[in-house]
DNA sequence: TGAAAACCTTGACACAGATCAAATCGGAAA
DNA sequence: TTTCCGATTTGATCTGTGTCAAGGTTTTCA
């Protein structure tokens, strides 16, 4: 039976950008007063873009609720995203001025921001916040490959079940529904953002959801509100090994 | 005028993974010998896997000669590859004990090891390492993103395009031709590598070098030693920003 | 040097997903 | 509640790239 990994990180710890509860209990007192200090909150609505690629960006935070979007866009408009930016996760550039995507919120968004010099000044001398740094960034560039192997190999419907699958592992609003495989969640995301995050065109993720949802696989009230009816079918639509994402 | 990114970088510095003299000149006396007591060179073939997806990897290392790719495959076979190590390259996860992609030469290769443990020691005791190690993870995480772009929204000649481009800025074997905008350079991956990186077949890239060929912007000597008649036009042929990858 | 094995090119055709074009839905404002 | 407008769905058709197939070319190795 299929089991979830279980989201055992939240935004925690004094607001402290670094992800698991597991190195945030390393900062202790004077170190997390520091972050109290150098720590300020911003507030975004739903559409507005937190930077633009090439500006420069003289913060680094971690989103505290809401979804933001990393993207790319070609001259002639056309349009992929790089980064998909739930509560907890990181945004910045330590050792550098700008970013080279768009960050946009896509939902209303609160991050909570630390200005670049006092926090590369605080990694400098607190080595563990630099290594988790380190370790997050690894695993961004795991998923950054696992979205390659999506977008250069997989066909539409792998794609969009591929999305599901990991808006629904990361969704902390999942709620469990009674029996077992079930899952619900809202999508962050408008039609056209999922087929700009997938490499497709809104009409065909259109199509794919419906035919998902005639398979059984996924069921929808509105347009927004999605129920994963079982999730080892969604699992096997998207292509991925049997046991990805699994426990026991 | 185009003018090429210069690789101002080299394999070099007592063979220290961190890519830039910049860094490496900080590394000093006891460092440096710290460094030599810990490395090792190991040599592939042609075609020889380094290490499968999943295997534990015990070391870290840097390319010295010759050419690697990571690549993740699905159960059924396709195959994407998901990064591309030339001389002076870094691979390795400090943190972590698995790999999630495999390692293969696709020429003779030549890299410099550290065993983990030792090497994530040094890291702790010498900040600058780390700091180094960031930077260079989130350039490739960059350079990642720049290839999901790519990997979604280009055509597949903008993707061979783009993939000539980077190999002929980054090949340091590279040799300006009399005049201005001519490029010489060896490929270092098959057609079906180069399909496997790009998201497509090897019946499209091989048609797709041919009307590049036809167009004039490139020639052929052979099937590997290519000649980039004008660079400018590549730029163009591969749709990145005009002025991306030009000095003055 | 020759023969086999890779590797590459080209052609014909098929098909997944794009494009163009209408409806239809659903939430926000009045 | 009604109206409106953006978001979504669905249909018809087109097209870029994949698939299958047949030669051709380069490299390797005996």
């Amino acid at each position: 039976m299929a089991m979830l990994d279980t989201p055992t990180f939240s935004h925690a710890c004094g607001d402290c950008p670094i992800r698991y509860r597991a190195v945030c209990a390393r900062c202790e007192g004077d170190e997390l007063e520091r972050l109290e200090q150098i720590k300020y909150y911003r507030s975004y609505q739903a559409g507005q873009t937190v930077i633009w690629s090439g500006d420069r960006m003289d913060f680094v935070a971690s989103v505290v609720s809401g979804v933001a979007t990393l993207s790319q866009t070609m001259e002639d408009g056309r349009r992929q995203m790089v980064g998909l930016l739930l509560p907890s996760d990181f945004v910045g550039r330590p050792g550098r001025d700008s970013v080279a995507y768009d960050v946009t919120a896509t939902t209303d968004l609160v991050m909570c921001c630390f200005r670049k010099k006092p926090f590369e000044d605080m990694m400098l001398s607190t080595p563990h916040v630099g290594q988790r740094l380190l370790e997050m960034t690894l695993d961004e560039l795991d998923s950054a490959r696992e979205w390659m192997l999506l977008l250069g190999r997989k066909t539409a419907r792998e794609k969009i079940a591929s999305l599901l699958s990991i808006i629904a592992r990361r969704d902390a609003s999942l709620a469990l529904k009674q029996g077992s495989k079930r899952l619900v969640f809202d999508l962050p995301l408008t039609r056209e953002e999922m087929a700009d995050y997938l490499g497709l065109t809104l009409e065909t993720v259109s199509r794919q959801i419906s035919a998902l949802r005639k398979d059984k696989v996924i069921s929808l009230e509105g347009k927004r509100h999605v129920t994963i009816e079982d999730f080892d079918a969604l699992q096997e639509a998207a292509g991925d090994d049997s046991d990805g994402g699994m426990l026991s």
